[in-house]
DNA sequence: ACCGTACTACGACGGTTATCGTACAAGCCG
DNA sequence: CGGCTTGTACGATAACCGTCGTAGTACGGT
């Protein structure tokens, strides 16, 4: 333990998220394409891109697959984590997505809206 | 052998394709998750349409592995195939996708060619 | 009939993933 | 301090996936 990273001081929790320039449009797709996946991230699009923490989504999963699955989209560069207390607050990546793939985001998000209404 | 479905005339290869309302927003996001996918749905569209035969595709892996990634896209509902001869063409489902997924393959593709022109 | 081209089917192999359970750590509050 | 809430780490497991090779089918041309 206690081997820290150049740019995570002491007594910090900072979480490693990928660069813009880092973010794949592939691994992007893979984190959307798990139905946990999506449903959390368009909770989070319902929030208005205010930030949610992991307890305040209900899924049908343990905690164990839950901390998994935000991982993945935190990797994959489609949300931002931050403690804040004990919680570990979510939002969208909305800004930095829209940068790199102009307009793409509204269209999933609409694309899964539709689906669950029609569906 | 010589068992043969109900939809499936004497003489007929025709293959299976997911109608619309089956098409499912999951399975098209995993389906262009994977990199060779995404590279055949590229140039298909880049083909403006048209059809395409599986081996005018100069892909970096066996032709197994080809045929593997074509159904994928076919059964996620993204491009649709028919035999021609002994060639199997292919040509995206632009306007089923479109209908049920307004604006979202153009932003998947417009986002597919920015990576590729900026990495 | 034969051959060549185009594609498929099947089995195998190695890697990844989604899920769980248990045990643990970090922060808040009485 | 001690407990509560929140989330993590780790291992296990079963399923899935991308890849290959080999053997085979379907069609068209000679």
């Amino acid at each position: 333990m206690a081997v820290m990273t150049i740019s995570a001081p002491a007594g910090s929790r900072d979480l490693p998220h990928p660069a813009c320039e880092e973010i794949r449009l592939e691994g992007v797709l893979h984190a959307l394409s798990d139905p946990m996946r999506l449903r959390i991230v368009r909770e989070l699009a319902a929030a208005g891109g205010g930030e949610l923490s992991c307890s305040q989504f209900e899924l049908p999963v343990t905690k164990s697959t839950t901390t998994h699955h935000f991982r993945v989209l935190r990797e994959s560069g489609v949300i931002r984590q931050i403690y804040r207390g004990t919680a570990k607050m979510n939002c969208l990546r909305g800004d930095d997505l829209d940068g790199l793939f102009p307009g793409l985001l509204d269209a999933l998000l609409a694309a899964a809206d539709r689906q669950s209404r029609l569906a």
